[in-house]
DNA sequence: CTCTTCATGATACCGCCGTATCAACATCAT
DNA sequence: ATGATGTTGATACGGCGGTATCATGAAGAG
């Protein structure tokens, strides 16, 4: 889709006979697309614009329209870009929690990782908000992969909630789905509000604090009647 | 301020003298202002424009001048108009839920009204939504008082979860307002998720409903320890 | 009736934006 | 050198969208 001969991925040893390559074309998508998402995260992504992504990556316009042909492509890798440095950052905390984090432990990285708390997850929340919303009356953006992140994200949840039960640090009572679809969905709203300016990070954790505290009580209470 | 006689404000006792003035402002304005938000909600609010509105209200494009001088007034307008509509809808459902109703099903019906069940609900929900994420990277939006409306929805519910607690029908120990919050969070995102597919509302419900089982439970708990 | 005021409709203007095209130049492989 | 590739620049076009202008119609007051 882009050039006459290979585009990206399988010109191993074919094309030696010449070509001079000299940058990378993923490296170069790359940097366009991380252009795109720091303006989009100023400006909002409904006000980005093709020259505005060229400006901000120090290229001409002509580049941007030779990488990526039309703007609804940049707009969709820069979308998959967004998600795959989200996925990166949330392993990196998982990394800094510790080499064998306990299950609550992991579980505030994954969810604290998700609120807007410095400039990268707030663009992050703000963009893939701006993406969510404009998915719904747009069947192509609809039809990306990067909806079923959210789906993702509720299995390992739920995954880790029912480890905790299994080892006797979670309440065993509580459903593990409906807790980690909560969590979650708590997470998201208050990550908005503080997008917004409605509620101050400080205070969105102890709401989900006091919820982890609720689920991660050690043994089985006594069932009720 | 919806009188035939002064639109705006200053026309207090001076023009009494002749104005032939055949319809009413506000009700035009209101008119146009709902065309603008069945458009928005069908093709979303980044692809509205004037001539879409003056479309589909039926009108000409030079009367949505007319009433509305600027594109950024028609949508303020048009937002004011929507929370209006909404809290209209939600008094709406407080009434069908009958004379004297109890604190649980008051809630219920505050949170149910905001899942985006049917095409009212889901228009809303889809258009709040655009305008809190615009309101971002628009400062004049933020600086709309459309902002408040969560803080006044989670005053209200920490006011009924309170008086449940007095009268001795939800969990004494429970804090009100983090479960007003809590609630409002998780109705929110879940309210998004079925507006992009991800989740149905019989699921919302029942995530919400374990929450409301938990809050809702009479007497107060023997104190742990 | 006529004048004033409210209200409406058609059309034009202007700028931005996505996209396309043409020309040039640098660099590296052969 | 030759030629392919990467990069830039200028420029243009076609469309769309918000705004502005003009002329006209309708209705009550004198």
């Amino acid at each position: 889709m882009k050039r006459p001969g290979h585009d990206g991925s399988d010109d191993e040893g074919q094309r030696a006979e010449h070509m001079p390559k000299r940058v990378d074309h993923e490296e170069r998508r790359a940097q366009i697309a991380e252009a795109l998402i720091r303006v989009a995260g100023r400006r909002g992504l409904h006000a980005v614009g093709m020259r505005d992504v060229a400006a901000e990556a120090g290229v001409s316009l002509r580049l941007v329209q030779y990488y990526f042909q039309t703007k609804e492509k940049l707009l969709f890798y820069g979308l998959q870009h967004l998600t795959d440095r989200f996925t990166a950052r949330v392993g990196a905390r998982l990394r800094d929690a510790g080499p064998e984090p306990g299950p609550r432990a992991t579980v505030e990285a994954l969810l604290l990782a998700s609120l807007p708390t410095d400039e990268e997850s707030r663009t992050f929340h703000l963009l893939y908000s701006s993406y969510s919303i404009l998915s719904v009356t747009d069947e192509a953006l609809a039809a990306q992969p990067f909806i079923d992140s959210p789906d993702a994200a509720e299995n390992a949840l739920t995954g880790l909630l029912e480890r905790a039960q299994a080892e006797g640090l979670a309440d065993p009572d509580a459903d593990a789905r409906t807790e980690a679809i909560s969590l979650l969905a708590m997470t998201a709203t208050m990550g908005t509000s503080i997008l917004v300016g409605q509620r101050t990070p400080q205070s969105a954790v102890a709401v989900l604090d006091h919820h982890l505290d609720r689920v991660f009580r050690p043994g089985p209470r006594p069932p009720a009647a």
